[in-house]
DNA sequence: GTTATCCAGGATAAAATATATCTACGAATA
DNA sequence: TATTCGTAGATATATTTTATCCTGGATAAC
């Protein structure tokens, strides 16, 4: 029951995305450098993150990182999905068909119990991860946060985002 | 965002002990045997739920394991937290401090609002796993799995556990 | 008492996973 | 065409998980 570290690099990253201007994108290079963390393995996040249509990505010399999409659209379960995989935490393995007592696997069709409390119980942490917005996110920060702290994030992604002349690569 | 695998075969030997008459035991090389565990490994697990106070053990030649409290009062939330700890699963490293960004310390007192949302999640799920207790999953197993397969699980306690004299040894 | 059985806990090792880095490659722009 | 940047793969390192063994202590049966 542990999240991995990408996992609050990405939200972080999401969210610094999210302040951009328009359809300007902001290279992976500066993001790391923005949270103190090494280049070549956030862009792995960041692959991921673009992988699962959060985040799209423009290479070339003007090339960087934006949203896919708006970020009223994107949760915090969209980012934690797309790091941590879809897979449920709590995986059955059936330990009921692997002792002496086992019978024919007819007797087990019907699912454990005891897979299906937990399962119950992650979608609802599920369900309050969805509940939640990037746009939450980066409005809370804006309006409770230090305002040293969040002009200092805007200061810098002024300075290390890049317009773009078309509104999106990926739109055909 | 991975449950131990020790997990399963917790909750399954606390509710297997559910089982068990009065305040009879269970060795816990039984248990291992009930499920195909390695006994070495298994006791780990069993040790951990013990120091949790889910079960209690008893030296000798005629000891084992036995529940510390009634079933009703064991929830599901109960043995994950015992096998997994407590700690949340998303740990907030203040990521956002480690930057070219940062100022101050006194400008990140506030607790991140990632933090906050994810703790949020994590304690919809607790919750969730809080509502089902293991005499909920016996009662389940009872009334709706496989005759065959609880009949079989009712002979094996039958066949391995041993009657106590006291009615606890934790009793002073 | 003596012995046999069982749990507690430490040391240790193997396996799996997460973290991190590097390099070659392709795409896009100037 | 040269430069900048993301993509993908191979690979190394660290950490965690899983698993086993062994010593010691406690208890009941003999």
């Amino acid at each position: 029951m542990k999240l991995s570290e990408g996992v609050e690099a990405a939200i972080h990253c999401t969210a610094t995305l999210a302040s951009v201007d328009g359809n300007s994108t902001m290279p992976g290079a500066a993001l790391a450098e923005a949270f103190g963390l090494s280049p070549s393995y956030l862009l792995k996040h960041l692959n991921q993150l673009t992988a699962a249509r959060i985040l799209e990505s423009l290479p070339g010399p003007a090339g960087g990182y934006r949203l896919a999409r708006a970020a009223e659209q994107i949760t915090l379960l969209d980012v934690v999905l797309a790091i941590e995989g879809r897979e449920p935490a709590f995986r059955c393995s059936e330990i009921r068909q692997r002792g002496p007592v086992k019978i024919g696997a007819s007797a087990y069709v019907k699912p454990c119990g005891i897979n299906a409390a937990m399962l119950k119980a992650e979608r609802a942490y599920r369900a309050a991860l969805a509940e939640v917005r990037i746009s939450d996110i980066v409005a809370e920060y804006a309006a409770e946060g230090d305002p040293r702290s969040y002009a200092a994030s805007c200061a810098f992604v002024e300075r290390h985002q890049r317009p773009q002349k078309s509104a999106s690569s990926k739109q055909i």
